[in-house]
RNA sequence: GGAGAGAUGGCCGAGCGGUUUAAGGCGGCGGUCUUGAAAACCGUUGAGCGAAAGCUCCGGGGGUUCGAAUCCCUCUCUCUCCGCCA
């Protein structure tokens, strides 16, 4: 959520800023109601303070025995045309809390203009044997046929027990799975700083709204029957809700927070999209970061948490991209966006496996998050960043296709075999 | 599910219709004293809106009243006991 004192003071920025995304925004409504909104308080203070004033006279007067029905019988009055100013105020306050709502955040200087996802800019390329990915000796298999082969991932299944975009995962498939995320949580808590927490994994109305989920976007989220409950979409709801309404102690400055939870997202508009393999699903795990940082630091801050994801990939072994998304294909809460890509053979082609954003204070804005600079009188907002470290069933995938043997078999990644028992590749089970 | 008790400033806690502009304590900050620290003492210390005057905020919402932290209704959450349960 924006500033509110900005909109009104610095329209023209705003509505640059909104141009930058692509997106038109119209304001008089905004600023007529603001006009509104702030002559009725005007209005109702002055009456209040007079009503105070008079209240309290009554008060001695009755104390000394004295009358004191003309005055009550004014205050009826005022108090009548306060309840009215109220309702002016209110109304016109929930409406500019609407406008607001819906309205994306402004972005950082530093990112790129641009329309869609051809304008972003590639910032670098990573991979074990330098930049660019190893060439296979052999045609590589698409990651769903391997998890077939190998029997560790059933998809059929799953759609009988659930429905579409939904997995089943078997043996070391599962193994793989767990192993993955007790990898990124050991690394980032023992070596990146990160608290580990585990939170819920449904919220209510108030925690999607905070992040910035609601109210535009109900459409993509899992609602929960007969509640008022969402299933999350990404840990960065619960976590980033667990300072919500409360003010932060300046030295807790920057709190790193990690979380593995599964995602739950309708991927409303994307049918026909990724249909086959476990790269969209309804239901994935992930383990996230997320930051609570003073302002002037959140993009180094930003920079850190990004370099953060990259290790998981650098220890896996797997090569990958980084790239910053342009104005036109950030999220709606983002300042600023870096994408990490990996490196999938099959496809021959970069795909998402983490996304790294400043969001800065427009969900701190929404969930009123704060913090009191040492030596200030004022509190001030936090800034809020979360990003992916990684989105877990696509490191499977990556693991499958980049780790593959000519024979189907896959090799599993050095840093991974003390959590898979020991194990060196992962093939077919035996009958 | 049944019965009961609660929700007050960063924390604890008093207040139960009109000097509450929320007592007192803890914690924080500043000072005196000290070689330094501790202790002691003194002062200071909630949030929001507003250019200011001022106004608002005692879990959320609604009501009664000239006036509500205080009375009534309702919702949410917490705690205690009983029952059930992974």
């Amino acid at each position: 959520m924006l500033d509110l004192r900005l909109v009104r003071e610095r329209t023209e920025e705003v509505r640059a800023g909104i141009r930058r995304r692509g997106g038109e925004i119209d304001l008089g409504e905004f600023l007529a109601l603001d006009e509104k909104r702030r002559k009725a308080q005007q209005e109702a203070d002055d009456l209040r303070r007079k009503r105070n004033d008079v209240s309290e006279e009554i008060g001695r007067l009755k104390k000394a025995g004295r009358q004191a029905d003309v005055q009550v019988a004014e205050m009826r009055a005022v108090g009548d045309s306060i309840a009215a100013l109220e309702s002016v105020i209110r109304e016109a306050e929930d409406a500019q809390r609407n406008i607001l709502l819906t309205i994306p955040n402004l972005p950082h200087a530093s990112v790129p203009d641009g329309r869609d996802e051809t304008a972003n800019v590639e910032v670098k390329r990573w991979s074990p044997i330098g930049t660019e990915p190893p060439k296979l000796s052999f045609e590589p298999k698409p990651h769903w046929d391997l998890a077939e082969y190998l029997d560790i991932i059933d998809f059929d299944r799953a759609a009988k027990i659930t429905g579409a975009r939904f997995a089943l995962y078997k043996g070391m498939g599962a193994r793989l799975e767990r192993a993955l995320i007790n990898f990124m949580l050991d690394l980032h808590t023992t070596e990146h700083g990160y608290l580990e927490v585990l939170p819920p994994f449904m919220v209510n109305r108030a925690s999607m709204t905070a992040t910035g989920q609601l109210p535009k976007f109900e459409e993509e989220l899992f609602k929960v029957e007969n509640g008022t409950y969402f299933l999350i979409p990404t840990a960065e709801v619960p976590v980033t809700n667990i300072p919500r309404d409360e003010i932060l102690p300046d030295e807790d400055l920057t709190l790193k927070y990690t979380a593995y939870t599964p995602c739950f997202r309708r991927e409303a508009g994307s049918y026909g999209k990724d249909t086959r393999g476990l790269i969209r699903q309804h239901q994935f795990n992930k383990v996230e970061l997320v930051k609570f940082a003073r302002p002037q630091e959140s993009y180094q801050e930003l920079e850190a948490l990004l370099a953060d994801a990259e290790e998981v990939l650098k220890r896996l072994g797997l090569p990958y991209r980084v790239i910053t998304l342009c104005t036109g294909d950030m999220g709606f809460s983002a300042a600023k966006t870096y994408d990490i890509e990996v490196w999938l053979p099959a496809q021959d082609r970069y795909r998402e496996i983490s996304s790294c954003s400043n969001f800065e204070e427009f969900q701190a804005r929404r969930g009123n998050i704060r913090y009191k600079p040492k030596g200030s009188k004022k509190t001030e907002f936090v800034h809020t960043l979360n990003g992916s470290g990684l989105a877990v069933g696509r490191t499977v995938v990556a693991i499958l296709e980049n780790y593959q043997q000519p024979d189907g078999t896959v090799a599993i990644p050095e840093v991974l075999r003390q959590y898979m028992g020991g194990a060196e590749r992962i093939e077919p089970r035996k009958k």
